[in-house]
DNA sequence: CATGAATGAGCCTTCATTCAT
DNA sequence: AATGAATGAAGGCTCATTCAT
């Protein structure tokens, strides 16, 4: 018979490095990241232990390019038509989408407050974590800054302060959080109203 | 040379418990609880390995022993006079103390959120968490209702939000987040002035 | 596409054959049996992992080969006319043909060395290394007996020391090793003048 | 009970650190260092996987350690007097107490010869070389220049092919080969009669 | 009380080999 | 004939814990 082409391997490569990184957000996001060990990621991810190195270059390797999607993914949220400025309803659109998306995805933010808060994850990360966030603070800031806010760095620092705030309540216990009607005090404390 | 009486061993005990816990916070907080090893933990302590065994039974006791001992420090600052009632001024002042500790114990403060966001560890310290948190909570519960507000459930929650929030944003940069002006930003909005 | 007539088939397994053994003798030869991998052969003889498997049955397989078809080249050296007596001039020419060969086939004479010197490599080839060498080495002992040296066996572990040292000091650095000089040097003291 | 000394904890390792590289040597030497696994040095050692890394940080430090160790003795044979000149009675007992060292330390000679042709070994060693091998070959070059040879990097390059020549042959088969009587041969080559 | 040598289970990673296409 | 995804045994190494002294 003759070999697959070119296209079928691709298909198949693509099909499993996204079964492969699924199983390792849930995985990382309900046991954590120095608790989880190849053999359970690849028994949860239906494959060989080896053929996860076919994929991916190390654990390590595999955390920083999960990181990096979730960072494309903020990123879109916070800045969906990509001009670089960050606009008031996109602000307010900002938190419905993250906290969408977190319900949508607990294990993966779980895993996102892992990396945030274990300094050795932090260590792994350094670089990434560094180059991910400058933009996003720098939106912000100017957005302040426009809005005429008297001291707009502070109110980066709050707003930041309430989004680390709730998606580390929110996710240490999604059942429970009264995510909605902590959305609308948010919302209403910087005059986001629909 | 080695005998000692009763009354010099029990002061032994007491100071090389206490240099042990404040190495093991140091670098718990640092480098992260799976990161530290015994050996790296009893060389920062100046002890050997093996004495560090003679205090506590296992890498995951010298992690519970901390978290009970940070749990009654928080305690005491929610509620001075441990009549189990919050009273105005006191979470008032809550604010102040909780955010003083966290000043002058960075690495605790730092340990503490590593904790609370390593699902693994919150695995190990799960009974010791729901124990803790249970009092504090209700105290907090009793005290919106007896101010009257709306819905004092999500007031727990906000108030919980910005709590951690500030928590962790100022910890993992203690030097550029702006603590005080923060911690007014919220006192105000409870209506908090000296 | 893919049927081709028997004859075509038999091309290619030749030339893929002689293909893969020469990618092997240049991959061992510089980074040694054990370092390199099946992997990394497929890689630099152009073909893929599976299809070695068509032509060698193992890694072991392929060095065998080499060895078996290097050992021929030598035993063609030692005795053109292959009628298992070896004359004088055969001796002188085989200094020149062995040598001329190395310089034409380094990486080759490297992995010769490195057969020769790992006990591992060693236990792989024990059978064949014994066979191949038991007639030069006889044919060797003949030509000093009939030469009427004193102590025949001594001769021969003489000129094999000579052989041995020579191959090995070139191949360890053939830039600067002065070659031509040394072989004079062995051809004079056998009185093997042209 | 009282604690070891430091004189005692002293003792411990030094007798276990060699009780290691003995060990090493053997099992190096007879089935290479590829070939042979931490898990069967360290049943050979008597000891457990775990300690071997107390001792050495890696197996490429084993064998760093090892190779260090046979350079010295070398050395100390070719220039006891450390005087950095080698004197003709020094180069005539230098044979002797190589070849006398090497039949009471077959396996170490194994394991050099294995040291020396294996591409990957080497790469692990090259600097160690280099800086090991300076010495001495300056040291006979400078003898044969005083000697008055014609060509004195001939002459080192010979005494190197016969040295490396004789080692191997005497260890791929220690039980038959004549090593005195090659000795004599060399010996006389030198004009090195006792 | 105090030390650090010693253990061994278990981790991450590699790689020869197989196999469906 | 040809491909490379897939497997799994095995290797080097780490580290919490024990123990003789």
């Amino acid at each position: 018979m003759c070999p697959r082409t070119k296209e079928q391997f691709d298909l198949i490569r693509e099909n499993k490095k996204e079964q492969i990184l699924n199983a390792a957000i849930e995985c990382f996001g309900t046991r954590g990241y120095y608790s989880v060990t190849i053999s359970q990621l690849a028994k949860h991810a239906g494959i060989s232990k080896g053929l996860l190195y076919n994929y991916f270059s190390s654990k390590e390797d595999l955390l920083k390019q999960i990181f990096q999607s979730l960072m494309r993914d903020f990123m879109g949220f916070l800045d969906p038509d990509e001009n670089g400025i960050l606009e008031k309803h996109e602000l307010f659109e900002y938190f419905d989408k993250v906290f969408d998306f977190l319900q949508n995805n607990i294990s993966l933010g779980k895993m996102y407050i892992s990396i945030f808060s274990q300094p050795s994850v932090q260590t792994i990360l350094n670089e990434e974590i560094v180059v991910a966030s400058r933009q996003p603070l720098g939106m912000m800031l100017r957005y302040f800054e426009s809005q005429g806010f008297e001291d707009p760095e502070v109110e980066v620092a709050f707003l930041g302060t309430l989004f680390s705030g709730a998606m580390s309540e929110f996710l240490s216990d999604p059942e429970h959080f009264p995510l909605e009607k902590i959305k609308i005090k948010i919302q209403n404390m910087y005059n986001m109203y629909k």
